[in-house]
DNA sequence: ATGCCTTAGATTGTATACATAGAGTGGTGG
DNA sequence: CCACCACTCTATGTATACAATCTAAGGCAT
């Protein structure tokens, strides 16, 4: 069975994405034979989309034992939105002369949006989009998968966090995605660059405030 | 046959050190059947360790055709080195206050070794396991497996950079080592994060004077 | 001679079958 | 009542067999 080549990419996405969307959460064990059937496939491309997913960070494997969708520690949480602060400044500046108009514009539209958005999933979806935009369409950079793949581990974390209250309740956020967009409408890579840090450290800071976010359920 | 449980990360291992040791080049093809049989193992475990290796960088696959020792352009190369320049200062301010005596003095040992090591293969081994010791024995963070990968991936073009030249030529490299571990030293995390970034900007900046380190072979 | 199509070989991709280690269960002795 | 052990069952790990795809060589027409 199965079309062409590449049944265990396909695997891969659809479970990063499930991840990604919430429809697991970190701790939640991950069955060979569940996931083949739900695909129409045997175990075998399963087991190679799991040790990718190993290797992203989103999956823990267990020799002998079975896999579960990784789960963060608090430090390790902090880890990563400190290694953002420092990677994604150089990302932008990569991308700052290549930022046309229309782009420019959308990211205006987004932070509009965000500031007045209710809606979790919906701001979780945009404030990636409006990063995501301002990096560049460049996925083919070592350096923007990196990101994406350091986005990708704390999206869960990102999540609860907003959960805990109205997502625009804080304005600094959306102050500083306008301070952003500014920014690169001049062309001010230097500028941007420095908001974009404080950004994201003030984002890491904030999600340190919530501890309870971490504690580990079942 | 085969042992217990986990071929596949026995094989990723191997194969990995071997890319590593230079024992393959970038762009050499790696051809599952051949893997197999030298590990005396079936071609399943051996696709499972190239999944692994294809999600480090290490190893390129690309469906019903085969998979390759991953190659850089110098682009890439340039774009990890800036990674690591803005990230490893980050993982050696975790370490500083965990730094002793006895690593201290390693230290100093592998710094003055080095300094009038002629075989190139002594000196990648001395030089990774002088930083890696600054990094101290923290390999569980996310962050210090990140550095370790940015490693392996630039590991080859280092080799083939230093066999350009005498590796005891460049008198830059071990001075900054010495006032690296004199930092250390003095417990001082912002200079010895300042002298580290430096180190690894200036040797990007070497590297790229190499072109033809990336020139495409074969 | 050159370019394209056909075909044979080699290599990858996946399903199935079997081997093996783990987790839980019931029973027994203390 | 609790700790411990044998056993069963479930899920993982791997070898083998088969299907699909790519590559390269050779023939044919232009």
């Amino acid at each position: 069975m199965s079309g062409h080549g590449g049944a265990a990419a396909r695997i891969a996405a659809d479970l990063r994405d499930a991840i990604l969307h919430g429809e697991y959460e970190p701790g939640d064990r991950v069955r060979q034979e569940q996931l083949a059937e739900h695909h129409g496939a045997s175990r075998v491309p399963v087991r190679e989309a799991l040790r990718m997913l190993e290797a992203e960070g989103l999956v823990t494997l267990v020799a002998n034992t079975g896999a579960w969708v990784s789960r963060l520690s608090q430090e390790e949480c902090d880890e990563l939105y400190r290694m953002r602060e420092q990677i994604e400044p150089l990302l932008l500046r990569y991308n700052v002369p290549l930022l046309g108009a229309e782009v420019l514009d959308e990211l205006d539209e987004l932070a509009t949006r965000m500031a007045s958005e209710q809606e979790v999933e919906q701001f979780l979806r945009d404030d990636r989009r409006f990063h995501a935009l301002s990096y560049g369409a460049a996925r083919t950079s070592v350096l923007g998968s990196t990101v994406e793949q350091l986005w990708n581990r704390t999206q869960h974390y990102r999540r609860a966090f907003l959960r805990l209250s109205d997502p625009s309740a804080d304005r600094g956020i959306h102050l500083e995605h306008r301070l952003l967009v500014e920014s690169l409408r001049r062309g001010d890579a230097d500028e941007a660059g420095a908001v974009l840090g404080i950004h994201v450290r003030r984002t890491r800071l904030e999600l340190a405030k919530h501890p309870e976010v971490f504690a580990a359920a079942r």
